[in-house]
DNA sequence: TAAGATTGATAAGTCAATCTTA
DNA sequence: TAAGATTGACTTATCAATCTTA
């Protein structure tokens, strides 16, 4: 808990510091990076980032008003709205890696031998994907 | 990212389900509990928690209104105050503790092999220690 | 009626400013 | 003056209730 707390709290400081950006609001952008299209449906996101409905809509408002994101009708569900990431939004995102890699890279990456590295990385592996 | 927030997710939602403490309380208690005398100074344990002076100051708050915790004046420090568990606090800690393990049981120690519990262990205390 | 998303009320954290003692 | 701790203003999250469309 001591140790994944403090590599939140770094990440969330160096993000806001250097691109006004919370660790949360990046998660949820590298989301939409990774998705097809740079898109997703509002409710998909708040799986992955551990958020709830709410908690996404005022997040995805927030980027929204950044210009960061927008939101689109989702032409085959009424109900629905997408998020989409917006070129800005992927310039800032583009700027932002950096700087989480470079505290991921401070953390671990630098502490730990390859073999280290490549345990770490089954064990991470394992235990998510059981999970899902 | 995603495996962290799964994991302080399910823990304060267990955590607050059956004892109404959250993964944050969960974490000064147990300071206390492993400090000297079931005693710390009120900035010490903000470091391990990863919590500002004042987010203490009102974590505090809450568990002296439900008993768990007593502030007493620093005998050589007038400016300072100690945190102390009380025993009704020991009691709901021990409580939560079989809750928070079945947690982590969960997640970790129930999907990993030894060989991998041993390795993951070995590459949390290398990364935590170096860092302290 | 149920599902996707949002809103209002509230909880809990942060920063900046402040109070008290060293 | 500095250090330990607290308070006020504000931000961001949650839950429960609500609105709209399936």
């Amino acid at each position: 808990m001591s140790l994944y707390s403090r590599i939140m709290r770094d990440s969330d400081r160096g993000l806001l510091a250097s691109h006004g950006i919370s660790v949360r609001e990046f998660d949820v952008l590298i989301t939409l990076f990774n998705a097809p299209d740079h898109c997703l449906r509002m409710s998909e996101p708040a799986q992955r980032v551990m958020l709830s409905p709410s908690g996404l809509t005022r997040l995805v408002e927030r980027l929204e008003r950044a210009h960061m994101v927008e939101r689109q009708n989702d032409t085959t569900d009424g109900r629905s709205f997408r998020a989409v990431l917006t070129d800005q939004g992927l310039q800032r995102l583009d700027q932002a890696r950096t700087t989480h890699n470079g505290i991921i890279r401070g953390h671990f990456t630098d502490r730990l031998s390859e073999e280290e590295l490549r345990e770490l990385a089954a064990i991470w592996r394992k235990v998510l994907l059981d999970e899902c």
